[in-house]
DNA sequence: CCACTAACCTAATCACACC
DNA sequence: GGTGTGATTAGGTTAGTGG
């Protein structure tokens, strides 16, 4: 979501976090909420999306400010947030309802509460699998999961919240010998706190010879060696403390009896692939936690060298940071780590396998269980909150644009509004084919492009109308309550339903966020999935269309310099500035790249480089697919050393390609730009 | 270094669906 | 009514940022 505030986190380069990066409130949200707050120490579910919707964020962020806001204004009228432990309640709804603040009083009504979200068997089986990873995920990891899943990250924060308190509740406390063993770490019992993290997390992995005995296994096999051994993740030595070890992957089983046998059987097929990344012992398995890794990042050197725009401003590294979710398709599974880990080290034929297994022994009939459901997550669209989904007949009866790539799962397409979601837009996957084109190498270049634009240019429309025109960000709070603004620019704004916007917002951090740890989410993962060439040549066909001056919007996921403008207020661009770079203004500022997208530039884009947009004509010996090839070639050459690419020689094979009117120079500027 | 505070945690509880 | 589980709360901790 294009969040109106700004990201903290600016100054040099940051260490990812695995916590959400931080909001820094912008005067006029600040004084919203506490406006908010004065009224209303308690919102429902629906005023705090209104709440986040006319703010432009989402509204976890209001929840968390207002829980925090509650808890440090106790004395205001509440006893004292130090109360110990056994009066807590006291302080909380019966007190509340004597002030006559909380809405609801006791129990609160449905309408208060976000609608229960019921979530199907194969959403519980990738939270379950996701659990039996790691317990605690970090925020890039449920972001990756509400991908994975199509439900909000913020419902995946609850479920693994419940999930773990209600498997502390099973176990019970840790018995005398769990204590005993505690002890012997230096542990001192206590719940909370920085030791009592780390040793509450190492408690929690070192239960599962406990829980893989209880399922009948046989736990002197080496097979039960915890994740974090396979997966190298000395949290427990490693793991400086507190939160830190919070993505520190535990093997803490699964209550289940069968669940857990099958998914300890996968981690086994897992563990025979090639073996982890070693190297991260930071509690990322895949280096993603970047909990002080170095490579986690997305350097700015190497942004550089890739022709990306480096000069951003501070707040780059930040907002980078942010949630990413990689624009490309996952895998499936809990994490980034499965991005890097398990996408090489599992199979979908394993996963298939195993989950049929897995759906046949727990009798869940009728759930598709998708040929590697993490890449596909078309398999998944029906399978989200009952809730919060749309179903596809549905959307398309509503005139919805169904045709989008199966990649975007059906919320997502639930949020395009019709306005944006069209045939042009994210859907120029199909422009190859429709152009007759077949050659296989453009057509994987346009689907994976496609299928990342797609997944980058998720719309998030509920936060356009809280800025048609950048004026919020201006800061003034009279101005803010945007919906009649927003309407007199002619944009929608009407209400969606409660469950839209939420499947919405869930998506909007994927979008208007950057890139987050993400960054580097979209060049690995463009590495993962796609082949290196996508990455090469998707630049160079963002460089292209930046010669050609037309704003290439399909790439502005991967182009920081563009979507920084999505994101918090600091990086706008104005459009005075924005014509001078040679973007396309024609179109209101409030809406994002992708609308422009929309406008056909495929049909716009002169020939060269630039046509790669349209589709060719032409059969095996696509000009398109020669020069690139040849552009790859160099690139490649280049890199290996300092043999200097013979422009002229290359101009003479590209001379005999019609369509490619470059000149020499503008071919030595695009290879400079490479 | 320290204050501030968003993000996160646990524990308890509520609310609702399902049996 | 019991159970399971998603959502919410209070109270506390962690960690990033800025003075």
């Amino acid at each position: 979501m294009a969040e109106a505030g700004s990201p903290v986190g600016g100054s040099g380069v940051a260490r990812e976090s695995r916590r959400r990066r931080k909001m820094v409130w912008q005067a006029w949200q600040e004084q919203a909420l506490l406006s908010t707050f004065k009224e209303k120490r308690y919102l429902s579910f629906k005023e705090r999306k209104e709440l986040a919707k006319r703010m432009g964020v989402s509204d976890c962020r209001i929840r968390v400010w207002f829980q925090n806001r509650r808890n440090r204004s106790g004395e205001e009228g509440h006893a004292s947030k130090r109360s110990i432990r056994g009066s807590r309640r006291l302080a909380s709804p019966q007190l509340q309802e004597e002030l006559g603040s909380r809405p609801q009083g006791r129990g609160l009504r449905s309408s208060g509460r976000r609608p229960r979200t019921r979530l199907t068997s194969l959403q519980r089986r990738i939270l379950g699998q996701a659990f039996e990873r790691n317990p605690r995920p970090g925020f890039a990891t449920r972001e990756e999961l509400a991908r994975d899943t199509g439900l909000p990250e913020d419902t995946i924060h609850i479920w693994f919240q419940n999930r773990r308190a209600r498997r502390r509740h099973r176990r019970g406390r840790p018995t005398a010998q769990d204590q005993d063993l505690l002890a012997s770490q230096g542990s001192d019992g206590a719940p909370t706190g920085p030791e009592g993290r780390e040793r509450e997390g190492a408690q929690e992995s070192l239960l599962p010879q406990e829980e893989a005995g209880s399922t009948g296994m046989d736990t002197s096999s080496p097979s039960d060696l915890p994740s974090f051994c396979r997966e190298s993740q000395p949290f427990q030595v490693a793991q400086p403390r507190g939160a830190g070890q919070q993505e520190a992957p535990t093997q803490a089983g699964n209550a289940g009896s069968l669940e857990p046998l099958l998914d300890q059987l996968l981690d086994e097929v897992q563990v025979e692939e090639p073996a982890p990344a070693p190297l991260n012992l930071d509690g990322d398995p895949g280096g993603r936690v970047h909990e002080g890794s170095q490579k986690s990042f997305w350097p700015q050197e190497e942004a550089g060298s890739t022709g990306m725009d480096t000069s951003s401003p501070s707040d780059s590294n930040s907002f980078c940071r942010e949630s990413f979710p990689s624009q490309v398709a996952q895998p499936c599974g809990s994490g980034q780590e499965d991005a890097r880990t398990q996408a090489d080290s599992t199979g979908p034929l394993e996963l298939l396998l195993l989950d049929q297994l897995l759906d046949e022994v727990q009798k869940e009939e009728h759930v598709p269980v998708p040929l590697d459901w993490g890449r596909n997550p078309g398999s998944r669209e029906h399978e989200g909150s009952q809730d919060s989904l749309l179903p596809l007949e549905e959307a398309a009866n509503s005139g919805m644009d169904t045709s989008i790539p199966s990649i975007w799962p059906t919320f997502c397409r639930e949020s395009q509004p019709p306005q944006v979601a069209q045939p042009s837009g994210p859907g120029q996957a199909q422009a190859p084919t429709q152009g007759g084109n077949t050659d296989p190498l453009e057509l994987l270049l346009y689907q994976l492009l496609d299928e990342v634009q797609v997944e980058e240019h998720a719309p998030a429309p509920l936060n356009w109308d809280v800025d048609p025109g950048g004026r919020v960000h201006e800061g003034s709070w009279e101005s803010f309550w945007p919906q009649r603004e927003a309407g007199s620019t002619g944009l929608d704004t009407s209400s969606p339903s409660d469950s839209n916007s939420f499947c919405r917002e869930s998506q909007t951090s994927q979008v208007a966020q950057p890139c987050g740890s993400g960054q580097e989410d979209a060049r690995t993962q463009a590495n993962s999935t796609g082949p290196l060439e996508l990455l090469l040549l998707d630049q160079l066909l963002d460089e292209v269309q930046k010669e050609e001056h037309v704003p290439a919007p399909l790439d502005w996921g991967r182009n920081p310099g563009s979507r920084e403008h999505e994101g918090s207020q600091d990086s706008l661009l104005p459009l005075e500035e924005a014509a001078n770079s040679g973007m396309d203004t024609s179109i209101p500022s409030i809406w994002p790249t992708f609308c422009r997208e929309s406008q056909p530039p495929q049909v716009a884009q002169p020939s060269g480089p630039g046509k790669a947009q349209a589709p060719t004509q032409g059969g095996n010996t696509d000009p398109l697919e020669l020069f690139l090839d040849q552009l790859l070639t160099e690139v490649q050459l280049e890199e290996q050393g300092p043999s200097p690419v013979n422009v002229e020689e290359t101009w003479e094979q590209m001379d005999t390609t019609p369509d490619l009117p470059l000149t020499p120079e503008e071919y030595q500027t695009l290879l400079d730009m490479l």
